[in-house]
DNA sequence: CACGGGATGGAACGTTTTTTCCATTTATTC
DNA sequence: GAATAAATGGAAAAAACGTTCCATCCCGTG
């Protein structure tokens, strides 16, 4: 592989010390580790001021690590980069087809790579294909709610998961049928008039996820369905209906577009709640 | 998406009016043709010299071409080379100027595309920043294992459920480390040498996920790491960390892309385990 | 609460880099 | 070949930038 160049060197020495450093040159180190790629045509300046020091911490910075001056740091990456950009752009993409060419074990790299194409797809697609008039009345729906059911089951989970999460962040009261003790249906009793469900199912269609929304809509709450298809028994019980295709690699289906549309569901909420930054994510001590 | 930069225009214009110009001025025209891509990093001085002229010839090259002087000429090639290094940073920054222009109310989807954007950049960044190296290692270390642990609190928790739901599917045994009934620690208690923990965090990182690494390392087991960056207090802890950045819109951190990570993560260890698509997803009448 | 050490930010300083000016050279035209 | 216009290079002026110094502030300690 490619040998490890000063500015790999110099960064994982960062690393290394980073837990010890003053908090302004944490600052520092952490807009280094994110912008990397760019210090090398960035000045003092922009770059104090990216990270909201003065432009002495960043020199303060290159010193503590061995440099005259943030100058002579900046030459590292700019080297760095003149290193790989030019000789050895063609040789990378040499190794690079070396490697698909080879017979035994698809390296795990190749797999990700592959998998993530497919989801890039899945987004796309998901940003082109977004009913907006749709999006706007779940968006609308949840802001009426009083009360949020989510329900989600196996691969769901996840998703039901997190949306339950994220509306924890709203003035709503949110509950997550989990099953825990396998008590659904005495979670869902007291669901009613006023309140919404969102459920999360793909095909085959969980039962219990159906069963929750029949219960949902006996009891007349609104039904927030995030699928796959207009087709299918979610219809029917739906009285919104949010679609995400998920590309698949390797027989393998995707999560990260419904993650995505989920995601940007609550954000839509959120702005319409007018919720500010600080109640939508309160940076303390117990946030992750 | 094909919109000319600034620095197309010029080179263009450059071409047309090649011909008309002064024999340094030309020199001056080839050699940014021919290193288009390294001008933001020079000086003048540089250039200079590189085709044989005087520093004036080249500050009067740019004038000739409407600019202030050479600075104002190489921030269009710095802010071309910008705006495609990092797609990501440029949707942002529309992002910002889309709620900026209104205060009122923005549509929800018009919300829900710029979200779907920022993760779209959030993906180009994985799939062009994956450490390919590491993956490996990750994918071996759970190969290896004879248990796995899966931690991660709030936000990052519909990750980990996720996950454990995933490697339900391998034969390992899978321990999700909830923290129901508060048994945080006694849900790590017996994890050991020859297992893995796989720890979801991010910043401001959840002390029960650090609480969880320490453990899992004084019982000498592998751990995984999956956060935003090499620094923090999870690097010290882990024996692999993979790197994911989220793009944000809204001031909301997104999760797509380590969902997609995760999934990638999930479908290597699989084909490294040589589980067949029945194995990994059996369509069943439980399957959802 | 007083103290000391380190972190921080403002401003001055020195250096480098860019730009302008002008004398000189080179090319062009009649 | 002289006259004129344009191009060139040196050097000085100006600007930008990086660096250093120092007063102040904050935090942990005795």
């Amino acid at each position: 592989m490619a040998k490890r160049s000063e500015a790999d060197a110099l960064m994982q020495r960062v690393a290394d010390e980073y837990e010890a450093l003053p908090r302004q040159l944490q600052c520092v180190a952490r807009y280094l580790e994110e912008h990397r790629s760019s210090i090398m045509v960035q000045r003092v300046g922009e770059i104090a001021e990216g990270c909201g020091v003065h432009a002495s911490a960043v020199v303060r910075f290159a010193q503590r690590f061995g440099y005259s001056g943030f100058s002579e740091m900046q030459a590292v990456f700019r080297d760095a980069w003149a290193a790989q950009a030019s000789p050895a752009r063609s040789y990378q993409q040499r190794i690079r087809s070396v490697i698909k060419g080879r017979t035994g074990g698809v390296p795990a790299a190749e797999i990700a790579s592959r998998f993530i194409d497919a989801s890039r797809a899945g987004l796309d697609e998901l940003a082109g294909e977004l009913d907006e008039t749709r999006f706007q009345k779940a968006v609308d729906m949840l802001a009426d709610a009083e009360n949020i059911y989510v329900m989600g089951v196996r691969r769901s989970f996840a998703i039901a998961t997190y949306i339950a999460y994220a509306l924890q962040h709203t003035q709503k009261r949110v509950h997550l049928v989990n099953g825990l003790g396998g008590m659904f249906r005495e979670q869902l009793r007291s669901i009613g008039k006023g309140d919404a469900l969102i459920a999360i199912s793909f095909p085959p269609f969980g039962k219990e996820t159906l069963y929750a929304m029949r219960v949902a809509q006996q009891h007349k709450a609104g039904v927030l369905a995030i699928t796959e298809s207009d087709l299918g028994p979610l219809a029917r019980h739906s009285d919104v209906l949010l679609k995400v295709k998920e590309g698949s690699a390797f027989a393998f289906r995707g999560l990260t577009s419904t993650m995505c549309l989920c995601q940007a569901l609550f954000v839509a909420l959120a702005y319409k709640l007018e919720l500010t930054v600080e109640e939508t994510i309160p940076r303390g001590e117990y946030d992750d």
